[in-house]
DNA sequence: TTGTACGCGTTATCAT
DNA sequence: ATGATAACGCGTACAA
């Protein structure tokens, strides 16, 4: 039974190791490593140890000195394509600032997100990015009070002091919902997310604006709330196409809820933009291919992603570790495709096109 | 000037300011966190100091001692579908264990796999997920050396002793191809991924065999490396067109090219099942809403996610850390939808279809 | 059951 | 520029 028996990792070396071997003080190696300048002798048998040794710096033990972990908390909400692509462009951003994300999905209950929290707390992330949710303002209140910075993108959360990266949901909406009525839309509904998030109000409200500024007043049971959800999607669709007077054009508020819409369309055998014009939140690939193509509101994912990054780069710089908090909203694309079009005359409708 | 002065972040409370209040030594406070008996009333005090003091483990300083980081690293190679949503359900199910995961993009270059297995090693990842590059292999084994389990997917790497989390992609491409024989194609392309890739050559392989297996050859001018990239099923798609002898069925070995081809299709006019056959391994959403439906591989993802989650719980169990390596090869379902469509025969092509 | 004291690997503060 | 040494917060033998 050898000392090595049941010793799951074998110890890598330490700074300690280097230095020994290197025949110098660990002061020395430590600042070696931190880039500060070193006599030309010293920095050879150095480097030469750590070769050898194939030392690594321990980032946990550097961490617990320096309060520095260089990991920034991710807290996902459920599943959504905005989401994810966000996530992927942060960490790609993220890379040469040597930081990476520590992703952890909470599910809409408000204990998963204080136990997320929690976790991330624990962990000391040197800061925080997230979707907001207004049940966490509390605990996002006690996190930045302990100094850790945060982040909010997509949803808000009133009366936190962090940093806001938003799109323009109310200003995006209005455009596209206008283009609806530039094109003789009348009997436009909306699909919404959930009134509870700042973003699900801020898209209807750009709805309901587009038509009081033209004169129309909003029709309420043209307004059904899909949760943000394909499955919301989904049925909303169903009740908006059974009634007695079905729209003709629907503004869907975001992708998920998009894709059950189209779904349920397909099974009904409806044709867009014959049947129905339809327009969404969030753009993807596919919609381009879509056989007529979708009217979607592309958000800036890209640029939420580097706006991001760099609100962290200089919240993690002395100077911008007091800065007031950002406040920034970025525009949106409204790209035109085919299931958007000129509404047919009323007694047109059934009759071929042209 | 105050005490507080320029110090960023108030200090948290640590196990010594609870034990303090609580009037307990900190062994006790130690062993109360980490569940072990505690006296009724020490108990009481102990609880009570932590949610005054608003006390939170910190997880860096308890992992330097246990080696134990609940860190899950996970390298993310460029953007996929595929990826993306293996990452989205990693973390969802991983979340009851109370690890998270550090993700980290790479790009291309093996010099960024190398730059970010460091990364791991230095944070001490508990244990490593990555879809394989063969020249990392090198690496890897120092990481498995080194005594952090490394869970491949996606992509193989020979030679190194780690678990595997595949799906059969020799045997689906066989199948779907079959199918498109099946329906009375002969001309049949593949639109690879990288050849450099096990995931790239099993696919073809499946293509091959099928063709093969039924008495064709495989004509190499119909057979193009797209590069698991949208630009290059769209190239490959514009080469496949323009042939004297187009192929009258496609098979795409990813959802990128499939993209990438579809927008070809769609800018050339050329309809699906009409003009051409379309088959594209993993399954999306929107391509049951396509025109006619894309026929596709769909990939197991919460099945892999749940399994790589099992397999680490395993490896982070006393018992499971020395078993032998899993290796394990997940089913695929093949959706028939509208894309695949028999064979017009020869002179009937550019005719209408009834 | 509880208290004490040491060590994990690093950085930072001293002198030198 | 370098060497020695004290923390950082926690877990855990060991002694009580």
């Amino acid at each position: 039974m050898t000392t090595s028996d049941n010793i799951p990792r074998r110890r890598p070396a330490t700074i300690v190791d280097v230095a020994d071997r290197a025949g110098v003080a660990i002061g020395t190696v430590s600042r070696y490593l931190n880039g500060h300048p070193i006599r030309r002798g010293n920095r050879d048998q150095i480097e030469q140890a750590i070769e050898v040794l194939g030392y690594r710096r321990n980032a946990v033990a550097a961490a617990m000195k320096t309060d520095l972990t260089n990991v920034v908390g991710f807290l996902v909400p459920p599943p959504s394509e905005f989401h994810t692509a966000v996530l992927d462009h942060l960490s790609r951003t993220m890379r040469p600032s040597g930081r990476a994300l520590l992703t952890y999905c909470h599910t809409v209950d408000d204990a998963s997100i204080v136990e997320a929290l929690d976790f991330f707390v624990g962990h000391r992330v040197d800061c925080l990015i997230m979707s907001g949710e207004q049940e966490a303002a509390e605990p996002i209140r006690q996190l930045v009070a302990g100094g850790t910075p945060v982040i909010l993108y997509d949803n808000d959360v009133r009366g936190v002091p962090v940093d806001r990266v938003f799109v323009e949901n109310r200003a995006a909406s209005f455009r596209v919902v206008s283009h609806l009525i530039d094109i003789g839309h009348t009997e436009i509904a909306c699909v919404t997310g959930s009134m509870h998030d700042s973003a699900g109000r801020e898209r209807y409200e750009g709805y309901a604006q587009a038509l009081k500024s033209r004169g129309f007043e909003v029709d309420p049971a043209y307004v059904i709330d899909g949760d943000w959800k394909e499955t919301g999607g989904y049925s909303a669709m169903l009740r908006l196409v059974s009634m007695d007077k079905p729209p003709t054009a629907v503004f869907s508020c975001n992708y998920n809820m998009t894709v059950g819409g189209l779904q349920l369309l397909k099974e009904h055998g409806l044709k867009i933009p014959d049947d129905l014009s339809l327009a969404s939140f969030d753009d993807v690939p596919l919609f381009s291919l879509h056989e007529a193509g979708i009217t979607a509101v592309a958000q800036p994912v890209a640029k939420v992603a580097e706006t991001i990054a760099s609100i962290i780069a200089s919240r993690m710089s002395a100077t911008g570790a007091h800065h007031e908090p950002h406040n920034i909203m970025l525009n949106c694309d409204i790209i035109l495709r085919g299931s958007t079009r000129r509404r047919l005359t009323p007694n047109s409708i059934g009759q071929p096109d042209r």
